[in-house]
DNA sequence: AATATCTTCCAAAGCGCTTTGAACGAAACC
DNA sequence: GGTTTCGTTCAAAGCGCTTTGGAAGATATT
C-alpha cells in the first residue's frame, strides 16, 4: 500500500470556512500540487480519479485531442498520440464509461435475460454459455448485463432495457419455434441475437447447432446396433431445440422403415432428477427399453442411476447416447463407463455470438447472420449392441 | 403490433434537401406532431424514446419537478407526483441510465468478477451465486456487470473498473486467508464484499458459511460410527474455506483423541474427474478408506462412481458425506443412494449479499458486516457405520 | 507573393439526467 | 398590513465525455 498523504485543508465555502480531513492513498499524490482546491476537496471523497479534462491540463493540450488521440482519430500526431497514450498510461487515466455511454448513446453492454424460474434455471448450460460471451467481449471492455426475471416479464423486461438504453443489445436464449420476443424486439427496435432458431418470418440473427442432426445420427446408430425400444428423455417440449431433436430421433426411425414407440419419448428439465424419474419409469415398462437417449449429462447422470438401480450394466444390458455442451466440470470421457455422446460446446457458441454480436454493431445485417452448427457424435463405452 | 406511422419528410440540413423515410412503431404516435423535427428524424432511428424533457413539456411541468416527483423526493405535490408517474408509465418513459449514472455519479451496477481459467471455471457454483445475487438486485434495477478475467489480472481489473465508475462495488469471491485484493480495493477506494474469509487485519465486508463447524460436525460423526480412516477430498488447497474444512476436519480427530491419515487428505477442483480420481487412488491403498468426506456434489459423482467401480457399495461398505452447495439440478435427497450432506445454499449467500451490498451504499459500514451462517449435517442413506 | 490544401489542434455545444439556489404564492405570524 | 415561513415549482449549472465547425500554421500550388 502507498504511504498515504494526509493533511487537513481549509478552504473558503460559501461564505463558511470549511476544514476538511484529506487521505489520499492514490498513485496521483504527486499530482496533487497542481490541482485546485475543490478537485481536491472532491478527490479526497472520490479517491481521485483523474478526468479528462485533468489529462488534457497535464499534457497541455485540449480535452478534444486527448479525446481523439485515445480513441484512435486519424487526424492527431502520431507523435502527439504517443504522448497521450503515454501519460494517460502513466496516469491510470480511464474514461468514465457513463459519460462516455452518454455521449455516444451507445451504452457498451449487451444484455443476457436469465429466467430464474421452471425449469430454466440459471444453471450450467446457461453459465458455459454466459461465460464464453464474456469470453470475448471482455477484450472490448462490453460489459455483460445480466438480468434475472421471471418468466413472464421477459418481454415488459426488453422494454425496459431499450427505454433505458442499458445495453446495446441482447442474446435470446431458448427459443420456442413463434417465440413472441423476435416481434417485440424488432418492434422496439433493440438489435438481438437468437441462441437457438425459431420459425418466425421476421429476419433476423441467429446460430444454432444442428440437434436434428444430431439426433438422427445417434438415433440411427442405436438402430444399426439393434437396438428398436430406444427411449428419448428430450428437453422442454415446447423449445424448438427440442422439437428440432425429436424431430431427428423420428426421422432415423422412419428412414429405416420403422416408428419409435411413443410412449418412450417424454422431455422435461435438464436435471438429474428428471432423468432418473423417468429413466425409472421407462425401465419398469415390459419389454423394457434397450437404449437410451439423453437430452443433457445432467439428464444422463439422473438415467444412469436408474440404469444401475434397476440392475442392468450401461453399454451392455442398456445402451446410451447424452447429448454433451461440454462442461469442463463434467467429462464425458472420464465417467465409467465413458459417455457415448453427441457434443458441440455451448462456451464455443457463447464466444461466436459475441463475435457476431460485435460484428452485428459495425454494421453488419442481422438478417445475414445464420450460423448452423454440425455437432460430433462420439462413440465411447456406452453404446453396444442391443442385447438378445 | 401497433399499427406503422410511416411517412416522408424533407429537411433542409446544412444547407442540403434531405429525405428521409420515417416509420414510426412506438406507442408515442399520438405524440409525434408535437416534436420538432430533428426530433423526428433523430426518433427514426432511435425508434424514439421519451426523454425527461418531452415528458415535462407533455405535462407542462420543469425537469426539475418531474425528476424530482419520479425520485420520490418529498418537496412534490402529491397529486403532482400522481399526475407524473401516470404519464410516465402511459408514455413508457425511463431515464436514460448512462444520463443518470453521469449525473448522480453512481455506477448502478456492481461487479462481479470471473475468472476463467484454474480450477476455478465459471461453474455451478458461481452461477448459483450470480443467481442469487441477481434475485435480488432485480428489484432495484441495479445491473451485475459480469467480467471475466484471467487471474493474473484480477487486481489491474479492480483498478480499471475503478477508474472507469463502471461498478459501485464488488463482489469477491474465493478469498485466500492473505488475499492481496483487500488491500488493492480499499486503497481503490472501490466498496467490496468478501464472499467467504480471509485474515486479512483490514476491516472489511464479509458473509461466510462455517465451514469448520461443518466439517468438524461431519467427520465427528463419521467417527461415533466407528470410522477411523477418513478421506477427505478438499477444495484448492490455497482458499480459505478449504483451509477451513481442514481445520474442522482436524479438530474432530483431535477432539475424541486421533490423528487423520495424511496421505487420505487432498484437495482440488470441484470437478467430478477430480473426486473420480482422488477416491480411486484412495480406495488403492491398504487398508483402504471406509468414509469420504466430499467438498461438493460434483465431487461426490466422481467419488461414488470411483466407490461403485472398485465393487464396493455406498452406505455399506463405504460412507460418504459431501458438502452440498444446494443446486436445484442437482438433488442429493433423489440420488440412489440419498446423500448425507453439510447443506448451505450459496443461492441464498448471494441474495443476502446482495441485500448488504444495498445496506452498504446507504452508509452501513462495511466493518460492521460480518455474518457467519450455520451449516445444517442432513443425513441420509450414504452413511452407515464402519465396516467390521 | 498570393492562394489553396493539408495537418493538427481547439473552443464550445451537446448527450439526458440531477441538483443547487432562487422565485413565487399562499398560509401563518406579529 | 407587513413580514415570515412554508410548500411548490423552476431556470440554469453541472456530471465527464464526444463531436462539430472552425482556426492556425505548415506545406504545396499557382
Amino acid at each position: 500500500m502507498l504511504p498515504p498523504l494526509a493533511f487537513t485543508i481549509q478552504i473558503a465555502l460559501n461564505g463558511f470556512l470549511v476544514e476538511e480531513d484529506v487521505r489520499l492513498q492514490t498513485p496521483f499524490g504527486a499530482l496533487v500540487r497542481e490541482w485546485n482546491t475543490t478537485a481536491l476537496l472532491l478527490d479526497a471523497r472520490t479517491h481521485l480519479v483523474m478526468k479528462l479534462k485533468d489529462l488534457a491540463a497535464e499534457l497541455g493540450l485540449s480535452q478534444t485531442t486527448v479525446s481523439r488521440a485515445l480513441n484512435g482519430f486519424p487526424e492527431v500526431n502520431e507523435a502527439t498520440r504517443q504522448r497521450v497514450n503515454e501519460a494517460a498510461r502513466r496516469l491510470g487515466y480511464r474514461a468514465n464509461v457513463s459519460a462516455q455511454r452518454l455521449a455516444t448513446g451507445r451504452a457498451g453492454a449487451i444484455g443476457v435475460a436469465l429466467p430464474l424460474q421452471r425449469s430454466q434455471h440459471f444453471g450450467p448450460h446457461t453459465a458455459e454459455f454466459l461465460s464464453g460471451i464474456g469470453e470475448r467481449l471482455a477484450q472490448y471492455e462490453i460489459d455483460i448485463v445480466v438480468t434475472p426475471l421471471d418468466v413472464d416479464d421477459e418481454i415488459p423486461l426488453y422494454r425496459r432495457l431499450a427505454a433505458s438504453k442499458r445495453v446495446d443489445a441482447v442474446v435470446l436464449s431458448a427459443p420456442t419455434p413463434d417465440d413472441k420476443r423476435i416481434a417485440a424486439l424488432t418492434e422496439l427496435g433493440m438489435p438481438f441475437f437468437v441462441h437457438g432458431r425459431c420459425e418466425v418470418p421476421i429476419p433476423h440473427a441467429w446460430l444454432d447447432i444442428d440437434n436434428e442432426g444430431a439426433f438422427r445420427r445417434a438415433t440411427s446408430h442405436l438402430i444399426d446396433l439393434g437396438h428398436r425400444r430406444i427411449a428419448m428423455i428430450n428437453g422442454p417440449v415446447d423449445q424448438t431445440f427440442a422439437i428440432h431433436r425429436d424431430r431427428g430421433f423420428r426421422a432415423a426411425f422412419a428412414a429405416h422403415g420403422l416408428t419409435p414407440d411413443p410412449a418412450l419419448i417424454a422431455g422435461g428439465g435438464f436435471t438429474d432428477e428428471n432423468g432418473f424419474r423417468l429413466a425409472q419409469a421407462f425401465l419398469e415398462r415390459t419389454p423394457r427399453p434397450t437404449a437410451f437417449l439423453a437430452g443433457s449429462m445432467m439428464t444422463a447422470l439422473g438415467v444412469f442411476r436408474a440404469i444401475r438401480l434397476a440392475g442392468f450394466e450401461l453399454g451392455k444390458d442398456v445402451s446410451m447416447i447424452a447429448h454433451d455442451d461440454v462442461f469442463p466440470y463434467l467429462n464425458a470421457d472420464n465417467m465409467v463407463p465413458s459417455m457415448s455422446t453427441t457434443r458441440s460446446s455451448i462456451r464455443a457458441a457463447g464466444a461466436r455470438i459475441a463475435e457476431l454480436l460485435l460484428q452485428m454493431q459495425e454494421g453488419k445485417p442481422p438478417a445475414s447472420i445464420h450460423e448452423l452448427w454440425p455437432v460430433e457424435l462420439v462413440l465411447r463405452e456406452s453404446t453396444g449392441p442391443a442385447p438378445k
